[in-house]
DNA sequence: TTATCTGCAAACATTTTGCAGCGAG
DNA sequence: CTCGCTGCAAAATGTTTGCAGATAA
């Protein structure tokens, strides 16, 4: 039998936790802990990826890549199961959305080829509403 | 005006190049490295990255991670238009596909949240079928 | 000839890990 | 009191860069 231990809620779980469910953006680790050091949190920069890392793996929240870059990205996601994001490419803003097309296509494909145990990434980029009128204007 | 450098045709470089030609696979800098050595082209790895690297940004070879990870695959790809893949997690083997109603939901999506000037990316992980195999005999 | 390419080693950027002490329950 | 968590520093990982010598054209 596999114990899994108890987690306990320390002052900067919480304070991380707090933050990303304060947030529309995805952001980096480095990010979230000068945000943190900033409101005077003291904490360190492998607590926050340890946690992050814990916080993404129970699926609590969503880590992404924005072009093929070195650095992750992590999001807390209200919508809890199977989903993908809409990314604004200016400000980071994120719509959460989920598509049976999408999900039915990567069935079919995967069974065409032989192919099991199947998983998909899929995101969208783009300029939100307000971002494209900002870029209409200026 | 910017003058861009005239690219000569070394060993090293086509060998490079052969090899990525011959593969179906998605491969890692080192695993082209490793192929080299041991087909007997004396070769640095940091040529292979600086390689693939120019390769990906002439758009003759498509990179992407599998499952997030911290690696970067690179292959020749014959399909020169958009599309998109369908990876084995296993042994890199790769087939290209395009889909329709993979853009036309993108498309549907922007115009309902309102975005403009969207891209989107879409990979497809799996078991090849000898790879599945595999799995269930081992 | 000469500018580009190469191999090597050292630098880099991001993330992970080991460990001694701290602190939640 | 206990065991999980923390900060720090050090390690690991994957990739890039600087430089002196090699080489394609």
């Amino acid at each position: 039998m596999q114990r899994v231990p108890v987690q306990r809620m320390t002052k900067q779980r919480r304070a991380i936790w707090d933050l990303l469910r304060s947030q529309t953006k995805f952001l980096s680790a480095p990010e979230v802990h000068d945000l943190l050091l900033e409101s005077g949190t003291r904490i360190g920069l492998a607590t926050v990826y340890r946690n992050l890392q814990a916080l993404a793996s129970s699926g609590a929240v969503d880590v992404l890549r924005v072009d093929n870059s070195d650095v992750q990205l992590f999001r807390y996601c209200p919508e809890k199961d199977h989903h993908h994001h809409l990314v604004c490419r200016e400000c980071g803003t994120t719509v959460d959305v989920t598509g049976n097309v999408l999900e039915k296509w990567a069935q079919t494909l995967a069974r065409e080829y032989g192919f099991t145990k199947v998983s998909h990434s899929f995101e969208l980029f783009g300029l939100c509403a307000s971002c494209s009128e900002e870029e209409n204007a200026g």
